[in-house]
DNA sequence: GTGGTCTAGACCACT
DNA sequence: GTGGTCTAGACCACC
């Protein structure tokens, strides 16, 4: 299980990790993410620590959310 | 008591409020804001509410947030 | 496990079972109903039915819902 | 209630009443103590003194604090 | 006492 | 079943 260690909040790490998962491709343009469960679960932290970071994300538009269907990573730079 | 009573979630709502709040003078630049206790009671809301929409107009620079002292208008434009 | 086995709508007979348990004083005024999963599981449908049901009863004044609490029987005639 | 009444500071007197309850079985390995604010009022001393207490006997890894769970006593020995 | 973070677990909109 | 919102109530850092 990926681990957050830092002595930074797990929302900001989670953050990061995020947005370097999409500089490295690993989430690519215009993919969807995996779910805020699964994500939880990877990263054994609460589901709702888990909208707080993509919350983040969604504001400065590097994701986008879409009810019932996933969160996806904005296609365009 | 004030009352949030749009569609839209009340965080959004709140953030709205004190926004308005900043551009009326109510609350003026560099002044501090009422605790989030405080602004929870006023609008009948949760207390995490509140600290979700301080925490977008912090994002923002809108706002300033010092542990153990209170909120803070920025003070400059 | 309490069963639905009636002709009509999955969502109007267990509409109809709780206004009986509102009726019968099973569920109180002003109490708070089970939580929408343990209905499903009570009667064996899908989470999406109860919340139907829920509707209809919030919809008519019956049930009242609070966000982040539950669903509670309206305390007043 | 119970008191604090030796000539020791609080902090200290709290941190030895809290050893012998996990010694003695009142809070057994792994259980979860009372919240801060109850064990304030239990001995009639300020939340701080308690977590001034607390955080001695977790840097003793005797507990362990979880975020947004409470604090637990060391499961193992 | 204040702000900030986090959890667990609700409801609800939408697919 | 997913995302988004909200509550209640923890701990913790700081003043």
């Amino acid at each position: 299980m990926a681990t957050l260690d830092g002595i930074e909040p797990l929302r900001d790490q989670l953050t990061a990790v995020i947005r370097e998962r999409i500089a490295s491709g690993e989430y690519p343009r215009g993919s969807k993410l995996p779910t805020a469960r699964e994500l939880a679960d990877e990263f054994g932290i609460s589901a709702r620590t888990v909208t707080d970071a993509l919350a983040v994300l969604r504001e400065s538009g590097e994701l986008i959310g879409v009810r019932g269907r996933g969160v996806f990573v904005r296609p365009t730079d």
